[in-house]
DNA sequence: TAAAAAATCACCCTTGAAGGGGTATTTTTT
DNA sequence: AAAAAATACCCCTTCAAGGGTGATTTTTTA
C-alpha cells in the first residue's frame, strides 16, 4: 500500500490554466504532492515511470493520444496507479469506456475544484469517487427499461440467448420444452420486430430490455 | 418536477431504532418531511400511494417482500418516485440488482447518518448518490480484466459473438474474411478452454474479459 | 534486427441449431 | 369472465457452428 498521507500526484491536462490551477491547489491545500504536470500523454509517457505517481489526474481531450487510449497504456506502465478522469466530456459511452479501461474515478470540470482533493483521498482509501452527474449516468446505464414490451419469461430467455445458449440449453436450464423456447423466441422477434438473434439482442440492448 | 424544498419522504425499514432515528433526523435537521415510516413493504404498499412520496428510503432485508422485489412494485405504483437503498447488504450482485430495478441511489448503513440528507437533496436534483464503498463496487463491476489472455482482436470478436452476430456478420463488420473469424474463434476457445459459444461467453463474462 | 506474437486467409468435413409456418392447452393475471 | 402469459407439438429448409490442418503477412517485443 502507498503512503496515504503523502501521495504522489501527476496531472495530464493540456489546458495550461486548469493544469496550473490544480497543481497549485493540490500542492498548497492538501497533504499531497504534485510530482509533475504534463500537457499531453505523449510527453508524459517518457517520464511518468520515474515520477512514480500514486494518482494520475487525466484529461480526455488531449493533443495526440487521448485520455481513453492513454488509460490502458498508463495502467501497463504503472499497474497500481489510481487514475481519476477530469474532463468536460460526460457522454454515457465515454464515461463507461473510461471506467472499463481502468479509471478509478471520474469528475466533470464543473465540479468544485476542492472536490478533487476529496477524490484523491477517496481513491487512496479504495473508493471510487464520481461527481453527481457522472454517478447518475453510471446508474442510468445499469437501469433496465421499466416499460419493456417483453414478459418476464421472454426477457429471461433473451438474456440466455445473449449468453450464447442454444435452445436446448435454455430449455434445460428453465425446465421447459425446446418447443416452448421456440415459441417464446418467435414472440420476442415479433415484439421487437426483428428476425434474428443478433437483431433481437441489439434492439434489446439499445432499449435496455436486457 | 416536485417541490425540491419540501420533499415528501417515506421510510421502509424494519429496525425500529434505525427507522425512528432517520425519521427524527430528517424531520428535524432538514427541510424534508417524513410523511410515513413503515416496518415492511407489505404494510407500506397499502397506504404509500396516498402518502405520495417524492423519495423512499428503502431497506433490503425486510420481513415478507424484500427490498429488491419491492422496487419494481413501488416503481409501478409511483412511477416518478426516487428510491434510495439504505442497507447492510453490499455484495456486487445485490447492488447491481437494486440499481437495475430502479433504485436511484444506494447507501450502506455504515454511512454517517447526516449523509442521507445530502443524498435526498442529490436525488431531488437528478443525481445518483452512492456511498464510497458502493460506488467502488459499481466501478469494479464495469472494469475489464487488465490481464486478459485474449488479444484485442479476439476480445472484439468475442464481444460480437455475445451480441448474437454470426461469422458472416462479424467478418463484414471487421472487413476480414469469414475464415479469419473462424481462426480467431478457434484460438479463443483454446485460450478459454471451452468448445462452444455459450461456454466462451460465460467464461469471458465471469472473468470480465468482455 | 531477429524472434515471437498476432492477424490474416484457405479448404476439408458433419451435424444440428436457427428460423418460419400453424395449432392448442394450461396457468396466471386482470 | 376475459385477457395475457406460459406451456407444448408438428411441419419444413438452410446454413452456421465446430473440428481438423496448413500457411502467409503484419505487428510487437525482446
Amino acid at each position: 500500500m502507498h503512503n496515504q498521507e503523502a501521495a504522489r500526484i501527476v496531472i495530464i491536462e493540456d489546458d495550461k490554466t486548469i493544469r496550473e490551477g490544480y497543481h497549485y491547489l493540490i500542492d498548497n491545500t492538501s497533504p499531497y504532492t504534485v510530482v509533475n504536470a504534463y500537457a499531453s500523454f505523449d510527453v508524459a509517457k517518457l517520464k511518468i515511470a520515474k515520477d512514480n505517481p500514486d494518482v494520475i489526474i487525466l484529461d480526455i481531450q488531449l493533443p495526440g493520444t487521448n485520455g481513453i487510449d492513454a488509460l490502458p497504456l498508463l495502467k501497463k506502465m504503472l499497474p497500481n496507479v489510481y487514475i481519476i478522469m477530469l474532463t468536460v466530456y460526460e457522454t454515457e459511452k465515454i464515461i463507461l469506456d473510461a471506467l472499463a479501461n481502468g479509471a478509478s474515478g471520474y469528475f466533470t470540470k464543473n465540479t468544485p475544484s476542492s472536490k478533487i482533493i476529496d477524490a484523491i483521498k477517496e481513491v487512496m482509501h479504495g473508493g471510487g469517487p464520481m461527481s453527481p452527474d457522472v454517478s447518475k449516468k453510471v446508474i442510468m446505464s445499469l437501469q433496465k427499461n421499466q416499460h419493456s414490451p417483453l414478459t418476464k419469461r421472454e426477457t429471461q430467455i433473451l438474456e440466455l440467448i445473449a449468453e450464447g445458449k442454444d435452445r436446448g440449453q435454455i430449455a434445460n436450464q428453465l425446465f421447459i420444452d425446446v418447443e416452448t423456447v421456440k415459441t417464446h423466441v418467435k414472440n420476442i422477434y415479433i415484439k421487437l420486430d426483428v428476425n434474428s438473434k443478433a437483431d433481437a439482442i441489439n434492439v434489446a440492448k439499445t432499449n435496455k430490455l436486457i
